[in-house]
DNA sequence: CGCTCTCGTTTAACTAAGTTAAGGAGTGTC
DNA sequence: GACACTCCTTAACTTAGTTAAACGAGAGCG
């Protein structure tokens, strides 16, 4: 494994170690050794770790982009936000910190930009303006990035800390309706799929109640 | 300012390097130079770097707690759901890499914990279950911590990766779609203000008309 | 064949940062 | 006056990102 480092080579060492070891656990050090090679042979491949971060953040945006078109296109920009906001969260949850790691990477890779164009072309034949397509896809963004930031902390943290006992007692008997709450706290899939539903409810409403007839331009 | 460094000066001080510097810039050294000591006198009054971070979290959910209950109880906990997440905004956006930085804070902290229980008392006697309160915070915070993160990023980009022009230029003319859709974007304001209408609609939706304030539809 | 040039790598080394060990100055207490 | 406790210092170690300089292998070429 030692001939013939490439730069994707390079990143998909990086996400391996990301993988196996977690963020922290990403040194030029360790990719390099992944790679059978010494730490400044990265340095011709690659500016500097930035700049390997980055290029590992682009990667993940091309695998939701890859997941998605290799779907079959739903029903409607419904589904095709539903199907997206899966994609994002899979995507995220398959590596350690990926949500924190990853998100908020500006995307400027052209392909995957221009990945969303036939996304783009369903919803405004759908009837719907551009502007709120992209409106509703940022939300969603938004949405799955927050709610998966909290779901990994939450799975990496000492579980000690927040063990329901460990919680009730710390909260004390002066607050029941929290200590309540906490306890109400469903796992993580069906807390997705139901908040989720509760967004796109949200963004169905927002377009008008069939979505399905064309409406006026954008800028509301 | 060298007498007397205790364990809130040395978080205060982080979160003025902080501010001032951003995250990177928030080294041992740093924070015990800003009190006047030398590094490893920090370590008397902070386990370690990850102690303090959390401490700072901790901080800030305090502030953002205190914002709230400074805050007149809204008409209803429509008007709660959104003062908490113009709250959480704002004080993610105080503080360079904010949302990053103390997104995904478990909250341990007794006091932060315990000012939740006037906020769910007022849900449960509008006849919200204590759940679905729960759930409803749980998804205005993932929304606001997904927001403020692509929104802080974007701020502290290289303004010219991002530029209209070249996005437009590495988009090319095959996806006029995507082009559109990235001029369509306003600023963070007015798109937070609109998203989060569309989440509170969402949630409006499905706690259903019951639970509904006697209020109209907030958005056009 | 031998020369040279470039590529991709190596070794050595520097700097910054988190952290620990050991000790010392001040302040109180028996 | 000696002990003890608190809070801080100096010195030093380790790991990580990064750079500089040199080195070997292969390609082109006279």
């Amino acid at each position: 494994m030692a001939k013939g480092v490439t730069r994707d080579g390079v990143v998909a060492a990086a996400l391996a170690v990301l993988d196996e070891h977690g963020i922290e656990a990403v040194t030029v050090r360790a990719v390099a050794a992944r790679l059978g090679v010494q730490a400044p042979a990265l340095y011709y491949h690659v500016r500097n770790k930035q700049d390997l971060l980055d290029e590992m953040g682009t990667e993940i945006n091309r695998r939701v982009v890859r997941a998605l078109t290799g779907r079959p296109a739903g029903a409607s920009w419904h589904d095709d936000l539903i199907s997206y906001a899966h994609a994002l969260r899979t995507e995220y949850l398959a590596h350690r910190d990926g949500a924190r790691t990853f998100s908020g990477t500006l995307i400027t890779d052209a392909e995957v930009l221009k990945a969303q164009e036939p996304w783009l072309r369903r919803w405004t034949a759908a009837g719907v303006s551009v502007a709120h397509a992209a409106d509703a896809t940022d939300l969603v963004t938004a949405f799955v990035v927050g709610f998966v930031i909290e779901e990994q902390e939450r799975a990496q943290s000492d579980p000690a800390r927040y063990a329901p006992d460990e919680r009730d007692r710390r909260i004390g008997a002066g607050a029941p309706l929290v200590a309540e709450s906490g306890h109400a706290r469903q796992d993580g899939e069906s807390r997705f799929e139901r908040q989720l539903g509760v967004v796109i409810a949200g963004i169905a409403a927002r377009l008008g109640p069939a979505a399905a007839p064309p409406r006026l331009r954008d800028r509301a």
